[in-house]
DNA sequence: ACCGCCGGGTGCC
DNA sequence: ACCGCCGGGTGCC
């Protein structure tokens, strides 16, 4: 029914945005510098003029901003010259300027400059220009430069000044030797990257921080190293990397950049960190270690911590040998508390969150925080939210999530969030904030307050391109400004400059904690998880099953032929994804499929009718469970909406699309015209339990995977009667049809699945994870299921009935029994069956699996090159 | 001389 | 700027 879809009107476009838990849309316009294909044209000499009318100064051999100046009064081209602070050195000279606008403003190339000598200079100083830009655009380039007489020389080669830049750390980047350059393949640079974290495990980071033993909490190693970590990053005097103390200025050695000025160093830092719940235990920690001095655990002291403060401040000896906790941190700087943790310095921590997590946050402190413990936490989201800075302000804790940040900050010099100084931020999921370009990085940037914490597992999902909006947040120097950080690390990193990815090492090194599930403290694993085993269970279907899957196989396969020869193979997207899902639903029961219309959108249509077959095709596609992928971001679909081309995207992507491509947006994966108003969204899975409308009318029947996975329960409970599973589908039609024999065989289970309300998951949950007698040991649980933080621990089995497109969806779900608390090694059954579509999906998995593993530090694949993918992909499955 | 040359005033874009 | 450029003063050898 129609009902249970919304049509969008193009006036709830922009409110529709406010749209919690987007995915950080990757920038697929094309509007971005490409920088990642940049090459270098070639260096001109020029100069920079006006020295004694601005207070800019640079240092020999320093890097300088060329910046157009459209609105000069004196002239539109003119071009700003600063210098790595952002202070205004001079101008180019006019006439060379004339030559520079037309190819910065048309972006046809970056320009870059370094000042070689002369920069104690008076009226001019010269500059060495760089030019770099795509291939395609160098002819451009240089007929541009030659109309105003200019001709570019050859790169210079790194003979020339090259000494220092291979020594590895510093060097100036005009001298970047791109013809010398290796570069790096994928799989060096991921096995590069790999080290890049590995020594960060090595380090000194393994000094471990005592808790207080007068509470006898215990903390882990790992979580006592993480502490001392925070501890001393919060209180670290060092300089930021790269900047060494010269005489009596500091100087920067990436950049040659000198001044008076101390940088300084971030208060905070990155904890990537990949252990669940782990990191959860941390953020705790963290949060309350100044401003009430104790580990969530420990708040029996809070209130004895108010009294004690001004004591403690006096008495620092007499309490040393008291509480270690205190002692330790006190021993390391009795001042600075005083200073800088006084009751008139900011109070409140903030913590960012992507909207899945913020309950779990909650939880977190609920189930820590005592009520009597005068710990305020505010929860800064829903419309009733506070509007008034100072209510935040008093607070100990608030929370929010990255979207309410990005809304606020959108309705400019009104955002509560961002008018008040906080003691502390936090970014958790961090990883969020990577597209620069997004509200909620811009809305991140901005926040003020001096310690900033980044949390994230994954501080590098694609490229060294994400680390940058990380890096900027914690504000070291100079790399807030994207030139620097592309020029002095990105680029050097990518081209596979030598020393470039040594920069990143020191750098990730010193604002890093990084601890995986396989990591080593003092030669022992940080955390001891059990292993986890994945095996292949294949199934063969009987002579019955075989025939039907076979005839809507070559229904099917002799369509996409005709599309493949008529090339319409991407207007019969649905279509295809039909054909697919059917063979996918015969693969695991004939009872799946009844409600896909097996007929293809026939000629004779009009292209009205036609659109609309095929938009209700996709929409059973979807409502069926299937985890399909969106073509922007290639990860599963989060909301779905459907186009009038009938493709499928996710809402906040597709959004970005058009906005980006206003006014003539048009669909990635076949170019037709894309309307806001067009747009159908199309939830994730019936709202409407499929298994209160059973059909009656068809009596139920077991397939071959129901036998499969009904032996290996079976032979399961016989030798390990305690041992709790789950069983992973994403078709709930499919888990209800499995109620039925595990009932037959008098299995106690419960079920997970997406249409459950949240107060019955929360009971689902609790019942599977109960160890009493008579508790279910068999969990129904849909593939999409729960967020991240789904803790299923109580089971050591799992059950994966059908393949997932994306293999890491399947890994999710995994995780949520492997993780901490798990006790037993986990095993993983994927029931696939033989000569099918299923195959083949495993095939196109394992390739995912490899590209997923190589794909540090290559660029995302283009939507052409994504439409390609998916052609090829189709063929693959279909065995054409 | 509707030139050349001299030397003072002057100076980003 | 110890430059270039401008424009006024000037004018055989």
């Amino acid at each position: 029914g129609e009902r249970n879809y919304s049509w969008f009107s193009s006036s709830d476009f922009y409110s529709s945005l406010g749209l919690e838990d987007f995915p950080s849309v990757g920038d697929i316009s094309g509007t971005e510098e490409d920088t990642e294909s940049a090459i270098l044209y070639g260096t001109l000499r020029g100069s920079v003029v006006g020295l004694r009318y601005y207070t800019g100064i640079v240092n020999n051999n320093e890097m300088v901003a060329l910046q157009r100046e459209p609105n000069n009064p004196y002239d539109k081209n003119a071009v700003r010259v600063n210098n790595v602070n952002g202070d205004q050195v001079g101008h180019i000279k006019k006439e060379l300027a004339a030559a520079l606008a037309g190819i910065m403003d048309s972006k046809l190339a970056v320009v870059e400059g370094v000042v070689p000598y002369g920069a104690k200079n008076v009226f001019t100083m010269p500059v060495q220009m760089s030019f770099w830009g795509r291939e395609e655009n160098r002819e451009a380039v240089v007929d541009q430069l030659k109309k105003h007489g200019f001709k570019l020389a050859p790169p210079l080669k790194e003979s020339r000044f090259g000494s220092k830049w291979i020594s590895g750390r510093a060097g100036p980047s005009y001298s970047a030797p791109v013809h010398a350059a290796v570069q790096l393949t994928t799989e060096q640079l991921k096995s590069e990257f790999d080290k890049l974290f590995e020594d960060l495990k090595e380090d000194d980071k393994t000094c471990e921080m005592e808790g207080a033993e007068t509470v006898g909490t215990l903390l882990l190693p790992h979580q006592k190293q993480a502490l001392a970590w925070m501890v001393s990053r919060e209180n670290s005097n060092d300089l930021p990397p790269f900047w060494e103390e010269r005489s009596n200025f500091y100087y920067n050695i990436l950049t040659n950049f000198a001044e008076e000025k101390r940088p300084e160093n971030v208060r905070g830092g990155i904890l990537a960190d990949d252990m669940g719940l782990v990191i959860i235990l941390n953020k705790a920690v963290i949060f309350f270690l100044y401003r009430t001095c104790v580990h969530v655990s420990y708040l029996v002291h809070f209130n004895r911590w108010k009294i004690l403060y001004s004591f403690l401040l006096c008495r620092v000896k007499r309490l040393q040998g008291t509480i270690r906790f205190l002692n330790f941190y006190f021993a390391l700087n009795v001042q600075s508390v005083e200073k800088k943790y006084s009751d008139d310095g900011p109070r409140a921590t903030l913590i960012v969150c992507p909207l899945s997590v913020l309950s779990n946050w909650i939880d977190q402190f609920e189930q820590h925080i005592h009520q009597d413990f005068n710990v305020n936490i505010y929860v800064y989201y829903g419309s009733d939210r506070s509007k008034d800075p100072s209510v935040l302000s008093e607070q100990d804790i608030v929370l929010t999530t990255y979207n309410i940040l990005a809304t606020d900050y959108g309705m400019r010099g009104d955002s509560p969030l961002h008018r008040v100084k906080w003691l502390r931020i936090v970014l958790d999921e961090g990883h969020t904030i990577r597209n620069p370009n997004a509200q909620q990085t811009k809305a991140a940037l901005n926040l003020e307050g001096h310690r900033r914490w980044v949390l994230t597992g994954t501080p590098i999902q694609n490229s060294v391109k994400d680390l940058w909006s990380l890096i900027s947040f914690l504000k070291l120097k100079p790399f807030t400004d994207r030139e620097w950080w592309h020029r002095t690390i990105q680029r050097p990193v990518t081209m596979g400059t030598a020393g470039g990815l040594g920069r990143l090492q020191s750098l990730i090194r010193s604002i890093t904690l990084r601890r995986t599930k396989t990591s080593k403290v003092k030669g022992k694993p940080v955390l001891e998880l059990p292993e986890r085993k994945v095996l292949i269970q294949h199934v063969t279907l009987t002579e019955e099953e075989r025939q039907v899957y076979q005839s809507v196989k070559e229904e099917g396969k002799a369509a996409i032929s005709r599309f493949f020869s008529e090339g319409t193979v991407l207007a019969h997207y649905a279509d295809i994804l039909g054909v697919l899902l059917r063979l996918r639903q015969l693969c695991c029961h004939p009872h799946l499929c009844v409600n896909t219309s097996s007929s293809f959108s026939a000629d004779n249509k009009t292209p009205e009718e036609l659109h609309e077959t095929l938009v209700n095709k996709m929409k059973l596609v979807l409502s069926s469970g299937s985890d399909e992928e969106c073509a922007v971001c290639l990860e599963s679909l989060t909301v779905p909406v459907i186009t009038r081309c009938a493709h499928v995207f996710c809402k906040p992507c597709i959004f970005e699309v058009i906005r980006s491509e206003q006014p003539n947006a048009k669909c990635p994966l076949c170019r037709n015209g894309l309307r806001v108003e067009h747009l159908v969204e199309c939830p994730l899975e019936e709202e409407i339990d499929s298994s209160n409308g059973k059909k009656s009318d068809q009596e139920w029947i077991s397939s071959s995977k129901i036998n499969a996975l009904m032996h290996a329960l079976i032979e399961l409970r016989r030798d390990s009667p305690n041992a709790k599973c789950l069983v992973v589908s994403q078709f709930t039609t499919f888990l209800s049809l499995i109620e039925n024999p595990l009932k037959e065989s008098g299995f106690a289970f419960t079920r997970l699945d997406g249409s459950m309300a949240q107060k019955k998951r929360v009971e689902a949950i609790q019942c599977f994870q109960s160890s009493q007698a008579g508790s279910p040991t068999v969990m129904l649980l849909s593939l999409k299921a729960g967020g991240v933080g789904l803790n299923l621990t109580a089971a050591s089995r799992v059950f994966l009935m059908d393949p997932a497109w994306n293999p890491a969806a399947e890994d999710q779900c995994f995780d949520r029994c492997h993780r901490l608390g798990q006790k037993h090694d986990v095993v993983i059954t994927k029931f696939i069956v033989k000569d099918s579509v299923e195959e083949n999906m495993m095939k196109i998995q394992n390739k995912k699996r490899e590209l997923a593993a190589g794909a540090f530090a290559t660029k995302k694949p283009s939507a052409s090159e994504v439409k390609q993918t998916k052609i090829n992909e189709i063929k693959a499955l279909i065995d054409l």
